[in-house]
DNA sequence: GATAAATTACCGACCAGTCAGTAATTAACA
DNA sequence: TGTTAATTACTGACTGGTCGGTAATTTATC
């Protein structure tokens, strides 16, 4: 029975029936990610997460399943805080714009869960109750959260008036896409560099000076 | 030759060598963006093509050679017509902004081949030659048109200076989020409604006040 | 030893790719 | 202009491998 284990590792297997689901959707998120739902292989899951593909079965009932807990994992921490950042800065809503926009970055677009966007695009259509869940407890949550914040800086007169319905999406895109990229072409091929915070200031410079309602004085 | 209608159904096959690669990438590319590259039977593609699998071999060796052919195909067109534009209002930055914005959405991304940024940005990771073609023929050059467009803009006086390279990206993104939404959530989720012409008239007003070198003049 | 956790061996559906055969078209000959 | 032979576009049943899912078995822990 001692074949193999040398000594040093104990390749014993464990017993962590807590740790198990957080450690086998992260395994399938990455894989997701990577590779596409469709083209991503239970055995593959499972052996990144340290396991074999009969134990994933005892948490999981089926690859689908797994996949409505990636996202509902990935995505309920962000939630919570993404909901505490819009008091913080109740009163200065350019300061407010300017760390929803790099605390989105900060928080999720840079961080493992950065390829869900890709992810939850490429699959949208695949799995429309999974879309429809992620359309009503992120997408148009944080639409109304950045909605709320141009309203109050129309309000207080930092921003000129704009269509909101239109500018909430137009102002998340920039964001979406360096994360879209992240994942996609920066991956494959080598592309030249693109340094995220040289791309959010660029970024953030524009929007303000697109928003200024008072043309000569700068933000 | 008194071939045409067929009357009350003919299912007789019709034997037309020319027009089937084309018809096949079409019916491959609206599978591919519907459903995703891996999820996308064969048997399905050559059915919407009315033509049976075996004949899919006759002109294509494999998936991944068809594949690589409708984003060719998709693509090729598209580049042709991308490098007129360039020409017409030399002397005009701020119009041919204009046009370049919403000449891609009018040419490329309302149309049919409007599917390819989800496909590629999906798949990327899967196919990296073709990931790597797409990005030296069509986001490079395009990248290198929007960057000319830019400093020509500068050097008239009617953009303020800024980053060229983070820039190109951050205007096309939203672009390519118009793109991808309406390939994803926008067809399985009811989404309220997003008027494409409202979005990039919102999109072209912040940008060009964005780039305003001169605060007191308005575009 | 009892129980739960994890593994391994296995099944059956599915699907990319093949190929022997069929129908449409053209050429050959009258 | 028929009739037939030769050619070629096309078909669909078949197959070998793959993979989601299950059942039997082994291993860990108390």
């Amino acid at each position: 029975m001692a074949k193999s284990a040398p000594a040093t590792a104990r390749p014993t297997r464990r017993r962590r029936k807590e740790a198990r689901p957080q450690e086998l959707t992260a395994a399938a998120l990455s894989l997701f990610v990577e590779k596409g739902f469709a083209a991503t292989r239970l055995d593959e899951i499972a052996a990144r997460a340290g396991v074999s593909k009969g134990t994933l079965y005892l948490y999981f009932d089926s690859k689908d399943a797994l996949f409505l807990a990636v996202i509902r994992e990935g995505v309920l921490p962000v939630l919570e805080e993404g909901r505490k950042l819009l008091t913080i800065y109740a009163d200065d809503p350019v300061r407010m714009l300017r760390e929803y926009l790099f605390g989105w970055w900060a928080l999720f677009g840079s961080t493992e869960l950065g390829g869900i966007p890709k992810l939850m695009t490429s699959e949208a259509q695949n799995f429309p109750e999974v879309a429809d869940y992620y359309l009503k407890q992120v997408i148009q949550p944080g639409k109304a959260m950045m909605r709320e914040i141009l309203e109050r800086g129309v309000a207080k007169g930092v921003f000129r008036r704009v269509n909101t319905e239109t500018t909430t999406h137009i102002l998340m895109a920039p964001l979406l896409h360096l994360a879209l990229w992240r994942h996609s072409f920066a991956v494959c091929c080598q592309v030249p560099d693109m340094d995220p915070q040289l791309y959010l200031e660029s970024f953030f410079d524009l929007v303000l000076k697109g928003l200024n309602p008072v043309p000569g004085e700068v933000a």
